[in-house]
DNA sequence: TTGTAAGCGTTATCAC
DNA sequence: GTGATAACGCTTACAA
């Protein structure tokens, strides 16, 4: 007579005058007879039973948990991802344990550490470990960034972003481009965006400068930089590639700020294709990402980690959006 | 003889030559001897021995994981709280568990029901059920949100922020006010701002109007009215509240399309105050929220939920910050 | 088909 | 101070 504690398997073999046993095979949809069943599954209404997972998991080291690396949740970029990964785990039935490492290596070690100690049945990361010692064969998926042959890893499809981004610039008519790019020092997939758009570039003979700054980097010389070479006077580019929405937004706010007009004189492509919250329409014109087919992809690797070939890479496809910051229809639809 | 799992505290008791029981005692802090102490310590370190939290949580109800029930991480102030709350909790051994319920009530419900079959030691919750049964005692904190008085509820103090912006926009020259804000219909703490605005304004004589989208709603409503009124000719406020410094952005945004000037012509203030991930200040003139501090104090809550004067309402200060939509310093700093 | 019983890794109550 | 030992709630051979 446990008066406050929710019920357990016994209450239910109890109630239901059936075994522990029974009750098991009920939950876990094994074979059982059809009064049994019946019986079973109406104690499990009446009292309310709900499986321990904790207790489940002892026994099975089937956690249904999967942990989640990230290094913050401040990118609108980390937050979708974040978003779709335990939307798609919910559905599946899986818990998403949530761990921010904040840009920290020794953090990512210990999360997945944990992982190991099969406190879940896997992890899903998106790690800038510089050297990250992937110990032992732990389920884990990777997200934009390849970690060893034996690691599967999603991203999009960079290299064809970089390479969509350039094309329509040109197509659009700019004649000098400018490609703008954070990075965290850490090489990753996002790398490849660039060689796509020199590739390109050169390909169709248009003359193309990179810039990338570092992550912790203020963005003064940036901002400096694009104030000398494109506020003053005739633009020495007229068309920007920027690493994500974000920075796309901060380049074409200080542009207006600055009396350029966008897209009149710079045309502005950025990354990620996040929407907008309210008009549901992205920002600015991108390469949107496929954050939820990004998602479902990192899942379904870890949840049939041993099934499928492992070191799978996996690219999706990414899409060219227009947003307003360059000179073709805002959208694609009927308007 | 168990190959290639993880280090039991059975391992440890065998490598240390000493019992289970021991053992127990030295990793939750009980009184043992000294040499003891010493050999279970180094046999933990050689053998990489990490505590199962699964076989812990099954035997003594304490699971060390607190449920985040969020309805997305879109919105970048739930997605930064969800960032510090995770920050918070792990820094003090605990693990957040989170749940996306994308503002479904049964979703939300289901979460709880987790929490409640002690699957996890209490949960902090963004609720927007209408109608949310707290049942029991368990151990809940809400954020923005009361919900009864025997849950604790932690806000930003949301009548203050409201009283803040009228008064800095009326200081800076305002002389007739615009409060935009988007509900998502269920009611909440935030619905105070503007009480707090309109109070402000009433007192200083300032003519003040206010419009509430749903949040399913089409911003398209909302931009047609700034066009009308603000857009053409003389505008006919010179100054705007906004719900969120997102929604302050993009009426920003489409004054510069339509040649509004900002500050000039018109001055925004949002609210959320979330530094950009570049620049490090904020996007806009802003009423800050102290989202650190905010999360702070819902794992405190959550953690001490029966030492602490259940029911008790957290309101924690705001700040006025400039962020170049209003016509003052943009900053507070030296520059 | 169903029930019995062992054990997953811990903690906690006892004797020693 | 230390070490057996019985739970915690569940799964799973194996027996009936």
């Amino acid at each position: 007579m446990k008066p406050d504690t929710s019920p357990t398997i016994k209450d239910v073999a109890r109630v239901a005058g059936v075994s522990l046993a029974t009750v098991s095979k009920v939950i876990n949809n094994l074979p059982v007879g059809e009064k049994s069943r019946v019986k079973v599954e109406e104690a499990i209404k009446t009292l309310g039973y709900e499986a321990n997972t904790f207790a489940r998991a002892l026994k099975s080291s089937k956690t249904y948990t999967v942990a989640l690396v990230l290094p913050s949740l401040k990118h609108p970029f980390f937050a979708h991802l974040t978003d779709e990964l335990t939307k798609s785990l919910m559905r599946r039935g899986y818990r998403a344990l949530l761990m921010i490492t904040n840009y920290d290596p020794m953090a990512e070690e210990k999360c997945f550490a944990m992982v190991r100690s099969n406190k879940a049945d896997g992890a899903i990361a998106l790690t800038y470990s510089p050297d990250l010692t992937v110990s032992g064969k732990m389920p884990l998926v990777t997200i934009d960034r390849h970690l060893g042959d034996d690691v599967p890893c999603v991203s999009s499809d960079n290299y064809r972003g970089g390479e969509l981004a350039a094309k329509k610039l040109i197509g659009l008519g700019c004649r000098s481009l400018l490609h703008l790019r954070v990075t965290s020092g850490v090489p990753g997939e996002p790398d490849k965006r660039g060689a796509g758009f020199e590739f390109k570039c050169a390909a169709a003979g248009v003359p193309c400068r990179t810039i990338i700054l570092s992550d912790r980097e203020s963005d003064l010389p940036l901002f400096r930089f694009v104030e000398e070479h494109i506020c003053n006077g005739q633009p020495e580019y007229d068309g920007i590639f920027c690493g994500s929405d974000l920075l796309a937004c901060q380049i074409l706010r200080f542009l207006h700020e600055h009396g350029v007009s966008v897209p009149e004189q710079v045309q502005i492509i950025g990354y990620d294709g996040i929407p907008d919250r309210m008009t549901g329409s992205v920002s600015c014109s991108t390469i949107e990402q496929p954050i939820a087919h990004m998602a479902e992809a990192s899942v379904d690797l870890i949840l049939n980690f041993n099934n499928t070939s492992v070191g799978a890479n996996i690219c999706l496809p990414v899409k060219y959006v227009p947003g307003g910051t360059t000179r073709d229809e805002p959208q694609a639809s009927t308007e």
